[in-house]
DNA sequence: ATTGCTCAGGGAAACGTTTACATATTTTTA
DNA sequence: TAAAAATATGTAAACGTTTCCCTGAGCAAT
């Protein structure tokens, strides 16, 4: 049985007004329910008909050439295949579409150049607004749309040298602080250190560390601190570094970072908690199912999602009651495994 | 500083027509690089510097009005942070890319009225095809894109009662078959499944199962068969059922099930594989770090999106050679982990 | 001197909606 | 009973592109 080729045309209002032998006007007032418009029972159950008879689809394409809004969201993370931004994700999907919209999914592989190539062609299709975790380059592509007066939110990754723009995104500083003070308060006093140096807000997660550490008057060996790229065989090779190191226990920067670093461990038969102890920033599932599970910094991804897709929408529907510029920076949460191990 | 709550007006071709003292025609003969049209390099100058002075960007939306393509291809899931789909997509997104598409995804939450919701909201877009994982409850709304002639891929859940689509996913049956033999051959004779019931494509792996199962003349106890909902509660209960028989070893028909199954397992203390021995049907990330790891039957998925969405793009742009429904089951791959214990 | 090219560019009609405006028939109200 | 209001519908002008069809000028070959 060959495949048709053929793309049936779409009907047009202007086929069903024919159909129903009544304008095209008349049609869609019909259809969009409007008051402005007397029409007897009669000529509706016409023209409704007529809309089933040519399986009638309104085109939103042309509507939003009339003005109307597109309806579509545009959402820009680095990487979807990754659980904290697929978190967001589900969460900025299920606000925007109890608000009839939805969502277009792009990924910038954190490269500048395609983050542009995207925008510029969501830009095309007119989309109604942006949500982004900026790729950490440069602050063009947001100046850009900041320029057109496209409302968009930033989550997570903060913009460098801009004030006004609306942001939610977790408290890095706090999770980094979280976890060392965890560990600090389990006895521990020689703590490492692993993370990535590419984006400002892992810094801050690095700077908890720091004031966790002196705020306990524990001075820092430089190296109990490692910084690699983002990837699992960075994570694998830190660890490595690490295990030639006096320290106790080790702040993971990051869940990708953790996976490399603990696949070494295990490659290495080094016990979590008891040669090791371990605090992960960022909770994947593998965190509660493998043995021993591991103590984590929650991250409240799902909030971020639902805050920032509620300012954006809230801010392209004008329904905002509070106009200056959110900064939404929420708290983690220490989720307690069996990780860590009680010095005393 | 409060925020700016005026949307800017987009610049059209008028505007830069008229700023750069020419007609509408010559601006969108010139953007288009077209070769149908002699322009002075003068004019073309001149035309592109009011583009540049105006932040033209050309509106994809009246564009296809005219009858181009849209560039938006629509993929439905029905959720989108399982890893199973998320695969999926990622490689959905590498090719369509490379098209000069782009997706927008949208999760059904397997419930067919959301689905057809989101079809007819894609529709009305007048996205250029689909790629949809189906609900099971029904096939009407696939039957309505037949109807208008839309192109679309079906994925991982096969239609029933149809035969002219295109479809790819993995050969469910031989997930099973593959999971089944593998224990057998490591000595199991009292072999458990656990499943769920909804979905036909799990059915396949019940199947493959009993066929192993069948085929090396092993006698299947009722009571070894458990098939719930798709979560890991209902996983975590099917174990508990699962351990009063007398199995030494379970097929997890997949990861969902499998993540509560082996929490019930870690709250028992008992050992995979000493105690008991598993295979998981899917591949998640964290069946390589946990302690054991596991033994899985993997599932291409990677390859999946990419089939699918080649075969759409192909369909859409009409380059096909091969005129025939394609209806692809990529086979599984065995993945050796720690969690089998060989038997005597 | 008339054709017939190649260049260079403008005019205007679609595409499928929305909506302001106009028209025509009733019904109500003063 | 005439004017005003309510009811019921049609016309046509946008919206921002694409593209077919013109108009002219300059030049070479009849």
């Amino acid at each position: 049985m060959e495949k048709k080729t053929k793309r049936n045309k779409y009907a047009t209002l202007n086929d069903v007004a024919k159909l129903a032998d009544t304008s095209i006007a008349t049609v869609s007032y019909i259809l969009n329910g409007s008051t402005k418009r007397y029409v007897t029972a009669e000529l509706r159950e016409r023209v409704l008909e007529a809309v089933k008879e040519l399986n009638y689809m309104k085109s939103a394409v042309a509507s939003s050439l009339k003005g109307k809004d597109r309806g579509i969201l545009a959402v820009l993370v680095p990487q979807f295949d990754n659980p904290f931004f697929t978190k967001i994700i589900v969460a900025i999907e299920e606000v925007v579409h109890r608000y009839g919209y939805f969502i277009s999914i792009s990924t910038t592989v954190d490269d500048i150049g395609k983050e542009k190539e995207i925008i510029d062609k969501m830009i095309g299709q007119r989309v109604d607004g942006f949500i982004i975790s900026p790729t950490i380059q440069g602050t063009e592509n947001t100046d850009h749309l900041r320029r057109l007066g496209i409302p968009y939110v930033i989550t997570e990754r903060p913009l460098s040298g801009i004030a006004q723009y609306d942001f939610v995104g977790c408290d890095n500083w706090g999770c980094g602080y979280t976890a060392t003070k965890h560990l600090i308060e389990n006895g521990h006093k020689k703590i490492g250190f692993i993370g990535w140096n590419t984006l400002t807000n892992v810094g801050e997660r690095e700077n908890g560390y720091y004031a966790a550490m002196e705020e306990c008057g524990l001075q820092v060996k430089k190296d109990w601190i490692e910084l690699g790229s983002l990837d699992t065989v960075s994570g694998y090779q830190m660890m490595q570094h690490m295990l030639k190191t006096d320290v106790s226990a080790i702040v993971l920067g990051s869940h990708i970072l953790a996976e490399g670093g603990i696949q070494l461990l295990r490659e290495e038969n080094i016990s979590i908690p008891n040669d090791i102890s371990t605090v992960i920033i960022g909770t994947p599932n593998w965190t509660r199912l493998s043995v021993p599970t591991f103590t984590c910094v929650h991250q409240l991804e799902h909030k971020i999602g639902t805050m920032a897709a509620e300012i954006l929408m809230k801010n392209i529907l004008n329904t905002e009651e509070d106009l200056s510029w959110h900064h939404e920076k929420l708290a983690c949460e220490l989720i307690i495994g069996e990780s860590v191990k009680k010095m005393n």
